[in-house]
DNA sequence: GATTGGCGTCAAGATCGCGTCAAGATTTGT
DNA sequence: ACAAATCTTGACGCGATCTTGACGCCAATC
């Protein structure tokens, strides 16, 4: 469990909430020093307070979102609206407005452990593999049968969204969402035309496709050699 | 998406805002009934108001967690810290406190949907077995006796909607409702023709038939070798 | 025994969704 | 500010899917 925040009497407050739980809690003042911390040893769970001296509380959410899901529970003064959504959309997964309850941030914070038990297990490599598709996700380089293949950051971000679902089929709205933002949802031809392209990076064979239409519903990504036809 | 509340005033806001962004939406207005169509058809995620008229909001919460995972958003007039507690220990997945600004809904709504598709896959694979019939939601791929039948997605919806509730009769109106929407109900013609196709597809046996005709009535889907014919 | 209503089956036409291409528009990098 | 890459948008063909009407069958009813 990791707090990070830069006032004092709130970290301390805060971290005997926790030790009282009997969480093991470590804290961190600036922005960089969480970063790097969640990246050495991954928490349980990260208590962020937005009002960082270094960098912006949610540019770190959005920063620790590009290779880890470990929950964000955020903490801020300010009750701005745009601030609130901006957050939660960038990858936080609760927000709580100072001042607020021990009891509710606790309660809170049980939540998102829950999600967190309730996600398949982390081991994230930082490096997906479907089939002969291999996914770096830390340095964005996909390739395909030792192929590299250059995909633009939409490609990329459909691409690794679908492998990290093997054979599972994601909806359109899903994706759109995923790989789009939180305003998209019905544009499927955006879906159509990626894929398309996809299929042609990837050299798709359709006797053999990897990119699999599920006609009305989505797109799934499976190993062909692993799937047999019935 | 399910929206629960007893004050049309709300039903419509919330109803309204979310169709906007392009979710499908049903409206209930008891408990009761939101606990009956989460378990007819659940839906992706659940809005709840705390107050209604017949159970409290709370304890629509706890039983439906004691079989679905379905994602619950709170809603409610009540500020009272032990309520707020109590609900998302119960099961909640985000509390909002009435007055609550639309946007912060929404975005609330999309952390709750992520999570969900984070969660999806521990649940292993979310498959439907009726006798010899296996139905994968999740790669949308339907199974009979080791073969793999090829379905449209209405003839899917369809078996996937009589699968959910194995032996027990759905009726005509219920069926078109869920599969070719709410609009529909009087239109049993397209029943006939697609319970004709699936039979064809599924290659049931008339005299040990899977999908039983209830004439006047609707359909269900049986396990012929635990059914025995009398 | 004729009639009626619900069901199963079939097939033709209408419709919808998908893949594909390419031309702007926008963003990004230099 | 310019050029390149990327994203968005419209158009089109095609095939799968859905819808609709017709017809025969069966059982219940009169």
């Amino acid at each position: 469990m990791l707090v990070v925040d830069d006032e004092p009497a709130l970290l301390r407050a805060v971290g005997a909430a926790l030790k009282a739980r009997d969480y093991d809690v470590a804290t961190v003042g600036t922005g960089q020093a969480a970063i790097d911390a969640i990246a050495l040893a991954p928490p349980d769970l990260v208590v962020l307070d937005l009002g960082l001296p270094d960098l912006d509380g949610i540019e770190v959410c959005r920063r620790v979102r590009e290779w880890s899901d470990v929950p964000i529970v955020v903490l801020s003064a300010e009750g701005s609206e745009a601030r609130k959504v901006l957050a939660l959309d960038q990858g936080a997964d609760d927000y709580v407005t100072k001042p607020f309850s021990t009891a509710e941030l606790l309660a809170r914070i049980r939540v998102a452990l829950r999600h967190r038990n309730h996600a398949a297990a982390d081991d994230d490599d930082a490096v997906l593999r479907v089939g002969d598709v291999e996914i770096d996700l830390a340095r964005h380089v996909v390739d395909v049968g030792g192929r590299k293949v250059d995909l633009t950051p939409k490609e990329f971000a459909f691409l690794a969204l679908l492998a990290r679902w093997p054979g599972r089929v994601l909806t359109h709205r899903t994706i759109l969402q995923e790989v789009w933002g939180p305003e998209y949802g019905s544009e499927s031809q955006y879906l159509r035309v990626y894929a398309s392209q996809l299929r042609k990076k990837l050299d798709d064979d359709p006797t053999r496709p990897r990119l699999i239409t599920e006609p009305g519903v989505g797109y799934r990504l499976v190993d062909p050699a692993a799937e047999p036809e019935g």
